[in-house]
DNA sequence: TTTAGCACTCAAACAGTTCAAGTGCTAAGA
DNA sequence: TCTTAGCACTTGAACTGTTTGAGTGCTAAA
């Protein structure tokens, strides 16, 4: 009870809590010498530190851990926040990636935090098809489409002695080739027997390669969104400007940053601070959730706050927003799959 | 002489500059009580200030000004810096834009402040070329193509229920009417008579119409590039986070961004604290420079740093950075021209 | 016109004081 | 054995006063 009051205070204050305040706060009737026994024990046991030695207290991050473990209640969400989210994934979306997106966006405003997003996806992504469109005497625009839907495109400009029929042997070249093979064993092929092949229909092939690897490299990473990107300058307590940098640049650096959400489970997760991989992040604390968009997969959103966070409202946030974004996306595709 | 010593001085210390020091410095002998006397004059001049009633001077925006215009000599650039630039500008590129956007890069990397790079336009963009991609049952590719070479294209999600031979009816209305219009007066006709037009051949025209509209504002806006977005954390004195977002949020509105940016000039022109219009900006200034690309048009590069900034330096790697900029394009386009 | 000299100003750094909010410990009481 | 009142002690924060150094403007003499 007593950890559970310093968890609650100190998130929502931000001062280590002493003795007495905390002994007024509980329901029942004890003396701040009691209440400071018992902080003792909690010490004891590495649930709270004290920042000096006549100070009050603030929990360490194994408190923190039996806290959302053990005690923690999500709070109901607030009807006025259910709106906001409603209203916000109401519009009429034409991508599901428009969605995804919103959902980083949404999230990121109602907590003031920074939010991710990652698209529901149900396997390895395979390819399922590859385009040279030309668009003018010098530009052609190659596009990939795997089989989960995802749509990579990019153009460059080649030399107009390249002729229509060169790039439509190419294309058939790689349809025939490649179709449903798995992004990776993909890329494995561009770097092994392709390029050889490539070469008998063009002079030059380093331009289209580079192009195919990119889109390539494109489609197999996972994409993922940031909302409230800005908001970190708020909730770091950090001036240390080199730290900002390093932050914005894992978050802009999605091989990482997967590292850091780590392996998706049913349940809510929370990660808090030092228990991440990553050093920089040991000041921050990160909620982890999946959804599940029907039988089209698991996405997962995550919500990057300060240690110091008001987990149960927090938890409670992601929560009902994981259940809404499912709804809508299960929604989102009835309309299509129809 | 002396202001120009003292602009030197404060923009490389950050320390407002006293008479003693200032004396010491100038290359001929003179005690540091005249030097005071004609810190007198140029302050009732309003070209330098004293941050209070005891301290030394800082130039005033008025002050630096008059150094712009009159005082400064551009830096010779370092040959290393040439290096850096020459080699980073080599790379083979497939697109104009990718050489646009390195350039803001190395920019921001050279000065560790933040750069902004417009590609070359020498008119109006006009449509050139519409279309409609399916890339599978369900989604669809609209792609379209300016006389100035830009490409913007999006996908999205349309009901099974549209054929083929709906969507290329509404590619040939589009085509039909208006390849060679200037991107305004295709907006302009995208609010007037062509939903109408195009209801003929689809039962629900919103979401052709949505994507149809975002393409052609995408490519109407200037689009530019942003280099060393986060070096504006290290060169802003400001702790106010309020402040740091509304300029994050400056950058990433093209539209305000080209208020700010103003008319090139051949010249390379400096902006300065508060002659810039946007208050936000106060602390800040701004150098601006065009780049020829041949007879490709002119396209502008920009540099955004602290007032007190090194304007010598700055002037000196912007001046010679348009011209490397200049001379790389005319190869590029030479390739692609031959 | 230049300069030495002087009185004055101010921010910054430092030391000392007070205050409030804590702590741990002890001894008495339930 | 647990709870509590009481007390001595600790600490950061806020504040005051002092000193110091870097600067100023002004005056009068060279």
């Amino acid at each position: 009870m007593i950890l559970k009051a310093i968890v609650r205070d100190y998130t929502s204050s931000g001062v280590p809590v002493g003795s007495k305040a905390l002994a007024a706060q509980l329901p029942m009737h004890v003396s701040s010498a009691t209440v400071r026994n018992e902080m003792a024990a909690l010490e004891e046991l590495g649930l709270i530190a004290k920042t000096h030695s006549s100070s009050g207290r603030i929990p360490s991050v194994k408190g923190y851990r039996y806290y959302v473990d053990h005690l923690v209640q999500p709070d109901p969400i607030k009807a006025n926040d259910i709106d906001i989210i409603k209203s916000s994934l109401e519009g009429q979306f034409l991508k599901i990636d428009e969605i995804i997106e919103t959902s980083a966006k949404i999230l990121s405003n109602l907590t003031s935090y920074t939010a991710f997003s990652l698209k529901p996806e149900h396997k390895q992504s395979r390819l399922s098809g590859f385009r040279l469109v030309p668009l003018g005497k010098r530009q052609v625009m190659a596009v990939l489409v795997t089989d989960n839907g995802d749509v990579e495109s990019q153009t460059f400009n080649i030399t107009p002695k390249i002729t229509g029929d060169q790039l439509e042997a190419v294309v058939r070249l790689i349809n025939d080739q490649l179709i449903g093979k798995p992004l990776d064993e993909v890329l494995e092929a561009l770097k092994s027997d392709i390029p050889m092949q490539v070469a008998n229909y063009l002079q030059q092939p380093e331009g289209f390669l580079k192009v195919f690897g990119d889109v390539l490299t494109q489609a197999a990473q996972e994409r993922f969104y940031v909302g409230g990107r800005l908001n970190l300058l708020s909730f770091s307590d950090s001036n240390d400007v080199d730290e900002l940098k390093s932050l914005y640049t894992l978050m802009d650096h999605s091989d990482d940053m997967a590292d850091v959400l780590g392996k998706p489970s049913d349940r809510i997760q929370v990660k808090i601070g030092s228990e991440m991989t990553n050093d920089i992040l040991k000041d921050y604390s990160l909620i982890t959730a999946t959804y599940e968009a029907g039988d089209h997969g698991k996405g997962v959103i995550a919500l990057l706050g300060p240690t110091r966070m008001p987990y149960s409202r927090m938890i409670g946030l992601v929560g009902a927003f994981r259940q809404e974004l499912a709804q809508r996306l299960i929604d989102y595709y009835r309309y299509f799959d129809q």
